[in-house]
DNA sequence: CAAATATAATTGATATATCATATAAATAAA
DNA sequence: TTTATTTATATGATATATCAATTATATTTG
């Protein structure tokens, strides 16, 4: 007999993280209704600092590279983002957010912190260490073992 | 200044649940390629009780049923489960593992198995119960809140 | 310098997630 | 019993995940 999902700890991450994200979603969709929460990190991440390219933003966020390529390519098509060649690298993407992708941010970045503070209400820092110490360990213990 | 996703605990839940998948997908593989760790997820489900409908699989495993339907599709595609219109029913489906779907799980239980405490390597169960609780905790924030 | 190698980003294919809508069958209500 | 509602599944659209392969440019090396 093998354990139902249902009693593994993997399924509580799963059911964890896919609870947090259609609760942030529905309160950033509140605000701007055609932006999804991985464009906001990724805007975010474009904002805070204008050297980074499309492979550090995926570095960063644990993205792979593709699925950045694609997210900023709409980033971009929705107006939220310019992109620009880079001058000293023609490979590279020199990355800006734009008048409309700060005023999003303005709107979002209250509500991601908000989001994240209701989401571990209740919750007191030591047992947050806690939890990341253990799925730090189980992160090691998949990419040591493969 | 918004807190890098990087540092927070919903990145690491992120990261780890990503290694877990990569490390069990990698090892299912290597036994039988053309099966995914969902439809694996799947198959057992169907396999340990011949009574559940699609819609008791979504629910079990905590998938939206679109996308149970798909998974179910591709399975039944490839061989590796029956179904068969509910008598009693018709709008349901009886599901049901095929011999080339129990062949399979004989081989892969054992893989899951191994994934499993593999991953857990050097945790205790005290450990475990308490990210159970505390995922828990949060999922229970994110879904009363919204 | 030319050839080989490495790197940044893209593209393609396939699977899954999510949400909305549709379809068909079952059940409840008028 | 006809109509309305609910339920199980499917379908469509769009976004993301993952892996492999490609393209263009940079860098290294012979």
């Amino acid at each position: 007999m093998i354990t139902p999902p249902l009693k593994t700890i993997f399924y509580s991450i799963e059911k964890t993280i896919k609870e947090y994200r259609r609760y942030s979603q529905d309160n950033i969709s509140k605000h701007i209704s055609d932006i999804t929460l991985d464009q906001v990190l990724v805007l975010i991440m474009i904002d805070s600092n204008s050297k980074l390219n499309q492979k550090e933003v995926a570095n960063i966020l644990y993205k792979d590279h593709a699925s950045i390529t694609r997210m900023i390519e709409l980033l971009v098509k929705k107006g939220y983002v310019k992109r620009k060649i880079n001058r000293e690298d023609r490979r590279r993407f020199d990355l800006q957010a734009s008048e409309k992708g700060i005023t999003a941010l303005k709107k979002l970045k209250p509500v991601i912190l908000n989001n994240r503070s209701n989401a571990l209400k209740n919750i007191t820092q030591e047992e947050i260490d806690i939890v990341n110490k253990i799925l730090l360990k189980i992160t090691n213990n998949c990419s040591k073992n493969n």
